[in-house]
DNA sequence: GCCAACCTTCACGCACACGTCAAGGTTGTG
DNA sequence: CACAACCTTGACGTGTGCGTGAAGGTTGGC
């Protein structure tokens, strides 16, 4: 599993003491045993922790809507009254709008943070051409104009 | 300073402690003085770690470089030769580029995860209206169709 | 000049997210 | 069945990012 998501077993122990994972299936020798479905979960993980940079206790918080999530699927499944059947689903995309909120939010921010440094690179970039047309460049490069980003 | 960005003061001398912020100017009783641009670069530094989820060490690193960009500029005055000049913009843009390229990666895992998000979304009001359409509502709401996200 | 409200530097404490042994049990292969 | 290579559960250690006093100094307003 450890090679499989590129995670320490420490780390996998971890998350399942954290509640982040459910409880492993067990061999006869009280080994761990994982799925597909397991490694699925725990890179999610991973990706949440090293891309997102949300904590663990954030990512706890988003696998327990996850995991309401899924219960709800069962309740709804229960459920013999339409009416409670659609209160369910409204709650559903109320929380997912909420994660999508969230998300939205952290993308933005760094999107902000993508245009001040692309603004830098632009202000540089227009001082390197006001260099190369100075004095021609000795080195090989031919001046040209430049259309990219 | 701490009214003035949301930190607390330990962690504002946490982060000149750390290297952050370069030491603070100070009253001749040993108070630390703050300027505006004190203010904005702790600003800076709040939005990398709540909003971007960095860590302080890669906060550090990032202003490490833009620390290293100061001293190009201040590199670059005195340069005389224009090929130098030159290749200092050059390495400048490249460090930037870095940095995007960085900050790019992380929107995009971001963005992945967002429209995960969203297609469930998308199946939950799929089969909300589906719901919606076998039944009419008996709790004061009117169906209609809807354009919306 | 006095005083409340701030600031200063240690110094210890704490929660998170693991790393790292220790002591023992399990598994698959030869 | 022997054995290396794994796994198990503790339990303690570690680095980060601060919180929380303690003991004292500084500042600005009256």
């Amino acid at each position: 599993m450890a090679a499989a998501t590129g995670l320490t077993p420490r780390s996998i122990r971890y998350y399942e003491e954290m509640g982040l994972l459910s409880p492993a299936a067990r061999s006869q020798g009280a080994y761990r045993l994982y799925d597909a479905s397991d490694v699925e979960r725990l890179a999610f993980i991973r990706d949440l922790r090293d891309d997102a940079g949300f904590s663990l206790a954030e990512i706890g918080r988003l696998l327990e809507d996850e995991e309401a999530r899924i219960r709800d699927r069962a309740r709804f499944a229960a459920a013999g009254d339409t009416a409670q059947k659609r209160a369910i689903v409204r709650d559903l995309i109320a929380r997912i709008d909420a994660q999508v909120a969230i998300l939205e939010g952290k993308a933005a921010r760094i999107t902000t943070m993508i245009q001040t440094a692309e603004a830098r690179r632009g202000h540089l970039r227009a001082h390197l051409a006001e260099l190369e047309g100075g004095l021609p460049a000795h080195d090989g490069r031919t001046r040209h104009p430049e259309t990219g980003p």
